[in-house]
RNA sequence: GGUCCCGUCGGUUAGUGGCCUAAGCCGCCGCGUUGUCAGCGCGGAGAUCAGGGGUUCGAAUCCCCUCGGGACCGCCA
């Protein structure tokens, strides 16, 4: 006999029916004269209830935990005062005709109940058993609807699924490759895609116009709560677009998604430059949800008497709306800003009877005055200060923000989308003593601004963009280049020679000689985007088989060695 | 590569130099229980205190190393 209904299917409509349900006991309750048994499917649970006599009664009896077992039987009403509100199948119970048991349990490694509190490599070592609870299950179930909503999304809006390849080239520039070693060519390797990129702007030049991909990308850098090795990217390239083309179908993909999953209307998304970002929350990735932004004071500032504003190329403030802080909170933060490479931290209490303030030795009330009009402080407010030489004093007071929005409890809820525009097309590498890629290497300059590249290259802006959700960088686009020459220049302005960039970029060098369309495109994280979306903590939550944070798997014991035999087809030989 | 935190019955916690023959709760096993749903009652089993080395009359407890886990910085075009 085959399952008629999921579990958390049955409720008043199905009474007097004959139903079959099956799973895995969830719980069993034994009164000596009659057991309960909670089975367990993807849906949820239902209530199988029978007296001595019923005849499933004996096999109840010996079941335990997680057991797997089949029960066909009739669905009835539970009685008065017996329903659980708690169960979508609490108004009725099933009692069995027949049960069969399919599989016997250990007794599990954990607690599904309790699992929250169990150490996360255990799990991950059984992370069969932990795939039952509800809440990854959830997870799961949430992913694969985003899924069909996305790739729903792109193919009504004429966009070709093309699959790309896992073995690829290995490319400078960006994060470190996952090598896989060529048996057939002895000493050459293969690496993973660290994404797509190259492969669709190499459709676009074939032609295929509208591309997208759920791809997974692999870097072998180290991880975190929000990063593995492999990831998933929802991955678009698009041609004969404008900025505006792109930028507004995929706010129209995102709020489609989240329609769909989530039953949520989403606003239209917030844009601003790299450079506003910077200026008003100090991040290229602004949390919109934590408190008002940043106040520029460095004009205001010119004119009061003490020279650490007054001559500070850079003065930023971080207001708090009606809060008082005491003296410990305030001690604690001007230790924070220092810990984070901040000169020091002034700090205002802007009180009805007037104010009290950290450098008062050297501020006088009328410049404290004109510090507060300049950010419109009330009172009840208290403004802190950061001045300094370099533009970082506002991604400190970026950071002050945030982290106080967080210990007050301050963030609002919500969906608070961003564009984030125009970022810089080179930053400076310290450890390579260069210049290198903000974006990646294809990232379209500014036009007006490539007069520059010579002679001021970190002044150039590049046509990229992100999306940021809530403090979290979503995804990541651009424009391309497509023009040979322009690529080139880029090439050599980051340090690699015509012979260099012909080695490494030929193929696509050469590829743009034979008719490259303009194009553009961009990649989200689906892993990020989905662990928000289910709002949990880490993205091992909304992945079936995630690694630890050393990059291990508990449950496969990956990596594993191997035996000489398989070096030696690879020709590899271990460095002792 | 760096900083910090953690490792005690199957799970989760207590124990921070002698009172530890290592305690509680959940789970497990047995018996009982006809309306439970975190079932209840009674009884029982279960731990070379991650591994190794050291200090000490004495180490779960202090020190060192290794392994494993987590967070963060670097890194992640």
């Amino acid at each position: 006999m085959a399952r008629t209904h999921y579990a958390a299917e049955l409720n008043a409509s199905h009474l007097g029916k004959t139903v079959f349900v099956a799973g895995w006991v969830d719980h069993r309750r034994d009164h000596g004269g009659l057991i309960f048994v909670d089975v367990r499917d993807r849906t949820g649970l239902v209530q199988i209830v029978a007296e001595p006599g019923n005849p499933g009664f004996l096999e109840l009896d010996r079941v335990r935990s997680e057991y797997v077992v089949g029960i066909e039987g009739v669905v009835r009403k539970r009685p008065q005062g017996m329903v659980n509100p708690d169960l979508a199948s609490g108004d009725v119970e099933v009692v069995p005709v027949a049960v069969t048991v399919y599989s016997t349990s250990k007794t599990p490694p954990f607690n599904l109940s309790e699992a929250e509190t169990v150490d996360e490599s255990l799990r991950l070592k059984y992370r069969y058993i932990d795939l039952r609870r509800p809440e990854l299950t959830r997870n799961l179930i949430l992913r694969n609807q985003s899924l069909m909503a996305i790739r729903q999304f792109f193919h009504r809006n004429g966009f070709l699924d093309i699959e790309t390849p896992s073995l690829a080239r290995s490319t400078p520039e960006g994060a470190r490759d996952f090598l896989v070693p060529s048996r057939t060519r002895p000493g050459a390797f293969y690496a993973l895609p660290q994404s797509p990129q190259i492969f669709k702007q190499l459709l676009m030049v074939g032609g295929l116009d509208r591309y997208y991909q759920i791809a997974k990308a692999f870097r072998d850098e180290d991880l975190r709560a929000d990063r593995q090795f492999e990831f998933t990217q929802i991955d678009v390239e698009m041609s004969f677009v404008d900025r505006e083309t792109i930028l507004s179908l995929m706010e129209d993909m995102l709020r489609d998604l989240f329609l769909n999953v989530l039953q949520v209307e989403l606003a239209p998304f917030v844009r601003m430059t790299w450079h506003e970002a910077m200026m008003q929350y100090g991040s290229d990735k602004p949390d919109l949800r934590a408190g008002r932004p940043l106040i520029t004071l460095t004009q205001a500032a010119k004119g009061v008497s003490w020279p650490v504003l007054s001559q500070a190329r850079h003065v930023v403030g971080v207001l708090l709306n009606d809060y008082k802080p005491s003296r410990k909170e305030l001690d604690q933060w001007v230790a924070m800003a220092r810990d984070d490479g901040a000169e020091g931290l002034v700090w205002l209490m802007h009180e009805d009877t007037g104010v009290r303030c950290s450098a008062s030795k050297w501020l006088v009330p009328q410049d404290i005055q004109v510090i507060l009009d300049a950010a419109d402080s009330k009172p009840g407010d208290t403004l802190l200060i950061l001045s300094g030489e370099d533009f970082a004093v506002y991604e400190i007071a970026g950071r002050l923000r945030l982290s106080l929005a967080k210990q007050q409890g301050r963030i609002e809820s919500g969906w608070r989308f961003l564009w984030v525009t125009e970022f810089p097309l080179f930053e400076w590498s310290k450890e390579e003593n260069r210049l290198a890629s903000a974006h990646h290497p294809f990232t379209m300059p500014v036009l007006a601004d490539l007069d520059r590249l010579d002679s001021d290259p970190l002044s150039v802006r590049s046509q990229a963009y992100d999306v940021v959700l809530n403090g979290t960088e979503l995804a990541s686009g651009s424009l391309r280049i497509y023009q040979p020459d322009i690529q080139q220049r880029i090439f050599s302005a980051l340090g690699m020679s015509a012979k260099e960039a012909q080695n490494k970029f030929g193929f696509l060098l050469e590829a743009f000689q034979y008719g490259a369309p303009p194009h553009g495109g961009i990649a989200f994280g689906l892993d990020r985007l989905l662990m928000l979306m289910a709002g949990t903590e880490s993205i091992r939550d909304v992945i079936a088989f995630p690694k630890t944070a050393r990059g291990n798997d508990p449950l496969m014991d990956a990596p594993s060695e191997v035996s000489e035999h398989q070096l030696a087809e690879v020709h590899l030989s271990l460095r002792r």
